[in-house]
DNA sequence: AAACAGGAGCCGG
DNA sequence: CCGGCTCCTGTT
C-alpha cells in the first residue's frame, strides 16, 4: 500500500481492501459518524480525524505523518494483506465468498481497550441506536471535549474518572442497570496490564476479561477481538446463533458448538470471518423472522 | 391509550 | 440453571 503525508493530511493511493462505510457500519463501532460532505468523523485516544473515501484513495484529513505511523496506521490495520485473508477465508468456502463478496472492504478496527470494554458492557441486552446514545452521552459528560473546525467532539472517558463516580450520577447516561457493572469495571481495571495481556494467547486474556464485573463470554470474546487482544475470537450473541443456524447448519446450535465449528473452520482468522459474516447476515437479514420486511413495514 | 414483549447478556442465589 | 434487572422501542 503506498501513502504520502502531507501537511496536515496523509493520501493512501489505490487502496485495496478498505471501504470506510462497510468498516465504519459492519457493528465493530459506535462512535464515527457521517458527515453531510459524505466525510467520516472519528475520535481515537483524543485525536480528531476525518476520513474521506475519494475514488481509489483514502484521505485523513487533520492528521500528518507521526500521527498517522503512530496511531492509524495500526488502528486501520493497514498491515495486514487482506486481499490474502479473503482468499484464505474464500477457499472452499461459497458461504464466505459471497459474505466477503457483499463487504469486500471491511476492515477490523484495533480499537482503545478501555474504550472497548465500556461499550460492550453497554451494549449487553440493549440495541444499536440506543448503545450509541448511551456511549456518546458518557464521552460527553466525562471526556475531555476536543475541537475540531465547526465540530465538539469527546476523548472517551478515562478508566479512573468513571471508577470515582457512584451509580447515582451516572443515572444521566440512562445505561439502567449496566451504571453498576460500568462503574465495577472501571475500578477493577487499573490491576489489568494491557500491554502485558497483548502478550498472552486469547485463553488467558480470556480469563482476565471474564474477571472483570458485568463481562460475560460474549462481551469477553467482543472486547478481545475489537481491541486487538484476541484476534482469534468468535463472538457469539442471539444474532450470530440465528445467522449460523442458517448459513452453517452443520454448526449445531449451541454457543459452545458454534464455537468450536469456528475455531475448526476459520482457526486463526475467526475473528475477521465472524464480522464478514455478521455484517452480510444483518443487512441482508439473513435468519431473521420477517426477511425481506424492511421494505414492505415502511408503507404504513 | 396502556400494556406488553423483546433487545449485542450478566449476576447472584 | 433461573429470575431479575434499567431503559427504550415497536407492536397490539
Amino acid at each position: 500500500m503506498e501513502w504520502h503525508a502531507e501537511k496536515e493530511r496523509v493520501i493512501l493511493r489505490n487502496v485495496a481492501q478498505f471501504d470506510l462505510q462497510q468498516t465504519f457500519e459492519c457493528g465493530q463501532c459506535f462512535r464515527w459518524r457521517r458527515l453531510e460532505n459524505g466525510n467520516w468523523l472519528g475520535i481515537v485516544r483524543g485525536r480528531v480525524v476525518e476520513a474521506e473515501q475519494a475514488g481509489r484513495d483514502i484521505i485523513f484529513h487533520n492528521t500528518e505523518r507521526s500521527d498517522f505511523v503512530r496511531m492509524w496506521h495500526e488502528y486501520f490495520d493497514l498491515g495486514r494483506d487482506y486481499g490474502a485473508v479473503q482468499r484464505e477465508l474464500s477457499r472452499n468456502d461459497p458461504v464466505m465468498k459471497e459474505a466477503i463478496a457483499f463487504a469486500p472492504g471491511l476492515r477490523l478496527l484495533k480499537q482503545e481497550f478501555f474504550e472497548i470494554l465500556i461499550s460492550f458492557i453497554i451494549s449487553q441486552n440493549n440495541n444499536i441506536p440506543r448503545i450509541k446514545r448511551i456511549v456518546e452521552c458518557l464521552a460527553q459528560n466525562y471526556g475531555r471535549p476536543v475541537v475540531y473546525r465547526e465540530h465538539v467532539l469527546y476523548a472517551f472517558p478515562e478508566a479512573d474518572v468513571l471508577a470515582a463516580l457512584s451509580e447515582e450520577s451516572l443515572r444521566c447516561i440512562r445505561a439502567g442497570y449496566r451504571a453498576r457493572y460500568i462503574i465495577r469495571a472501571s475500578r477493577q481495571v487499573h490491576a489489568l496490564d494491557v500491554d502485558a495481556l497483548g502478550k498472552m494467547d486469547s485463553g488467558s486474556v480470556r480469563q482476565a476479561l471474564l474477571a472483570l464485573h458485568g463481562v460475560g463470554e460474549k462481551v469477553a470474546d467482543c472486547v478481545g477481538l475489537y481491541s486487538g487482544l484476541m484476534p482469534d475470537a468468535f463472538p457469539v450473541d442471539r444474532w450470530v446463533r440465528r445467522v449460523m443456524e442458517t448459513l452453517y447448519p452443520e454448526s449445531g446450535t449451541t454457543n459452545e458448538a458454534i464455537v468450536a465449528f469456528a475455531r475448526r473452520k476459520f482457526g486463526p482468522l475467526a475473528g475477521i470471518a465472524q464480522q464478514y459474516l455478521f455484517y452480510f447476515a444483518r443487512e441482508n437479514r439473513i435468519g431473521m423472522d420477517n426477511p425481506g420486511s424492511e421494505a414492505a413495514s415502511s408503507t404504513d
